[in-house]
DNA sequence: CTTATTGTTTGCCAAGTGGTGAACTGAATG
DNA sequence: CATTCAGTTCACCACTTGGCAAACAATAAG
């Protein structure tokens, strides 16, 4: 739907789902066609081809075809960028935990499961 | 609708909404009552508290009920969980990288819009 | 008690997601 | 040419998401 090449909202959504993850870990360890990406999930090849349309336009991973064979790759950049945000958000909370450590010490440790 | 209380997929789901990483924003400088997180939003309540519950579910952020007020915090052990799962990939990747790069080289910078 | 404030719940709806099976395209292979 | 193999497209389905309006607590303030 969106032109843009990248955006958290689409990098993050790419994210929220296990298939997906799955193949992201897989291609860390260099390229694969789409059957041998396919393969462990208990899926038909349309739904498969879904998340990877999901994840390529999300810019987590390209793709290229060549004869019959789709091959994909990561594009460790995107994925970076979602890291980034992540890790500002958390030092953002550092700078706060550090200037109120004083009297709302026990909140910052609170955080088991009530 | 699941009782556990945390796993990737609804934390990145969390994370995958604009309004949602803005409430996180909000919260890394200090807790906040759901009206005064709501204010910036064109949004009316219900749909807000949706997307809380929704943060709230993922185990992103606490909120507690003192007399009328509802009051949101930050958790940031879970924000961090997330955020380890990215660096741990990259961490893959780069392990890759490193072993292969050798012969493709251009592949692992060739990653510019196409 | 009355009223304003702050959530909360309940229906409702349009659009999106995640899967299926079946039909199809286009490149290798015999 | 005939067949298989890899991927694609299509029509369809159940379910979820993200928004609304309206009615409903329950607490605080006058």
């Amino acid at each position: 739907m969106e032109n843009c090449s990248f955006s958290l909202d689409t990098a993050f959504h790419a994210l929220a789902d296990s298939t997906r993850r799955a193949v992201i870990s897989r291609l860390m360890k260099g390229p694969a066609p789409v059957k041998e990406l396919a393969e462990p999930f208990d899926m038909g090849l349309p739904a498969f081809l879904k998340h990877l349309r999901v994840l390529e336009e999300s810019g987590l991973i390209a793709t290229e075809k060549s004869g019959r064979v789709r091959t994909c790759r990561i594009r460790p950049k995107h994925l970076s960028e979602a890291e980034t945000w992540l890790s500002e958000q958390r030092a953002l909370w550092q700078a706060g935990a550090d200037r109120l450590a004083t009297y709302v010490e026990n909140q910052m440790t609170e955080d088991e499961d009530e």
